[in-house]
DNA sequence: CTGTTGACTGTCG
DNA sequence: GCGACAGCCAACA
């Protein structure tokens, strides 16, 4: 038993977050503890491993924030297009259609 | 070992 | 309505 459960909780709903479907780091960093924790869950995407679509996950206003640390700029962006995802200038459209939350799809 | 930063959000002012 | 501060946990310098 780790303490960084944490990130273990990040890591996992972040991959449980289906297709054509996105997340907010609040979401998440409440699911697992507080909605202050959202910070935590950026740090746990930063170490970003090929079997995390941290793709799925911005912040709570469907901005893709993270997209940043990504290789490119429009790849976040294009990678939420391929799964049907609408996005414009950074912002996902209907992001409230497409928001996908742990707390209460796992309840 | 101590201090700061970090892909955020919410509340106070 | 806009601006600044506080809080959560973990990693890096």
């Amino acid at each position: 038993m780790k303490n960084s459960f944490f990130f273990q909780k990040v890591y996992d709903v972040c991959q449980l977050i289906p297709e054509g479907r996105v997340s907010t780091y609040g979401a998440i960093s409440k699911y697992i503890s507080s909605p202050q924790a959202a910070r935590m869950v950026g740090w746990a995407l930063n170490k970003c491993p090929e079997n995390m679509p941290a793709h799925r996950v911005v912040s709570k206003r469907g901005l893709l924030t993270g997209k940043i640390h990504f290789s490119g700029i429009n790849l976040m962006q294009q990678l939420l297009e391929n799964e049907g995802i609408v996005v414009k200038e950074n912002q996902i459209q209907n992001f409230k259609i497409v928001f996908w939350d742990p707390t209460k799809e796992l309840t």
